[in-house]
DNA sequence: AACTGTTATTAGTATATGCTAATATAAATA
DNA sequence: TATTTATATTAGCATATACTAATAACAGTT
């Protein structure tokens, strides 16, 4: 009830959006991990999950770290807004610096110009990079990651994953390669051993480690 | 040197351009008055403004606090994101509406973006309440406060005074009132010891304490 | 001269957010 | 099984930002 009233610090809004994508890919919440990603120390995480059970946005149990209902709410909102400010900085920033920039901003943005936004963009169903807004799910679910697509099929560039979006010299990498929503690649190359595999964009092959091509999703053209 | 590259908190960067508006106007800063406009206690600032003297953003020494070079510069680009986020806003929010949000966003723009935004917008001269970009003083240097029309005298409202922007309730009556720039308006009555004038626009009448009128700022036509 | 009001400061406290060092615990491997 | 590795936590500390209560210092007024 006034669960959803209440304004969150930066740094937990960060959190919950983390947790988020965590949880809604079925992946556990683990803390180190968490501590890498934010670039802060274990401890500091531990202290700060504390502080989430303890405000009702969390809960940590022998089941593992879970987003509760009022956290899940809290959740959906920074993401949804970190999508639109994506769209919104798109007029005037690279797409390789949209991230980053929507990091900030999502933090400041109040939810009516955030529903003003929404409607002036056509409700979107994901963000510039092709992930999906809380609800939107479905829009996305078809799509596959490079990984998975067979050796010599044609497919096209959908989403690249909130977690890869963290890496700011990446998105650049994948900026500079073309390899961005709805360009088409062909995979040319597969080498398990060498956890790499090589496409095709625009005539120039392009070799991406397993870690990134997981997170890079298309959809399979026929 | 390495001072412009310093990344201030946002209550520091509140401070700044708050401190930047008074001395543009050349107005003493004050602690107490600082205290009522940033609503936080009186020892607050005090603690505050010391760590601005440890950082050199200003001094307090007998003739009163000041911003150091360092500190004007840190302020003035605080200023132009504050005024380049509420153009920003204008395609999404009413008017009335901007400064509250602009003053969330200002400090999470990045330096790249705003200059963007600062082209797209055709560099403006002033922020949507005809308030001067840094450097742009002299675009408004013509413009005088209400107060000191002439009664009968038919006036043009260019300017809306950031001080009275704090303000978000007098900024909806203002609206309400369509007390906005460009809006024509003439002074049909002035009660020095009642401390209010009256003026027509559009037709209807509008009383206006001193306080505010100050803050209206006008464009003399012939 | 005494009082009142404004302003600034000191002292002491609290919270969120970070850190390091040390410890505990569980999982994986030699 | 013993050891290494990964993970989580505790303890202790620091800083920025807020607060209240008490005090100081000054201006203006009675």
């Amino acid at each position: 009830m006034s669960e959803q009233l209440v304004k969150h610090s930066q740094t937990i809004e960060d959190y919950l959006s983390l947790i988020y994508v965590i949880e809604r890919d079925d992946e556990p919440v683990v803390g180190a991990r968490l501590a890498e990603i934010m670039k802060v120390s274990p401890p500091t995480v531990t202290n700060t999950l504390k502080r989430m059970v303890r405000d009702g946005l969390i809960t940590m149990q022998e089941n593992g770290t879970h987003l509760t209902d009022p956290g899940w709410d809290a959740a959906r909102v920074i993401m949804r807004k970190h999508m639109l400010m994506e769209w919104m900085m798109l007029r005037m920033l690279p797409w390789s610096k949209l991230h980053s920039e929507a990091h900030n901003l999502e933090h400041a943005i109040s939810e009516e110009a955030e529903n003003a936004l929404y409607e002036e963009l056509g409700r979107p169903k994901t963000c510039p990079h092709g992930n999906p807004l809380p609800g939107c799910e479905d829009a996305v679910a078809a799509w596959v990651p490079l990984t998975k697509v067979p050796l010599g099929k044609v497919v096209t560039v959908q989403r690249i994953h909130e977690l890869a979006e963290e890496n700011s010299e990446l998105l650049e990498f994948l900026e500079r390669k073309k390899i961005m929503i709805g360009n088409q690649v062909k995979v040319i190359e597969i080498l398990p051993f060498n956890h790499t595999l090589t496409i095709e964009i625009k005539g120039t092959p392009v070799t991406l480690g397993f870690t990134v091509a997981r997170y890079i999703f298309v959809e399979m053209t026929e």
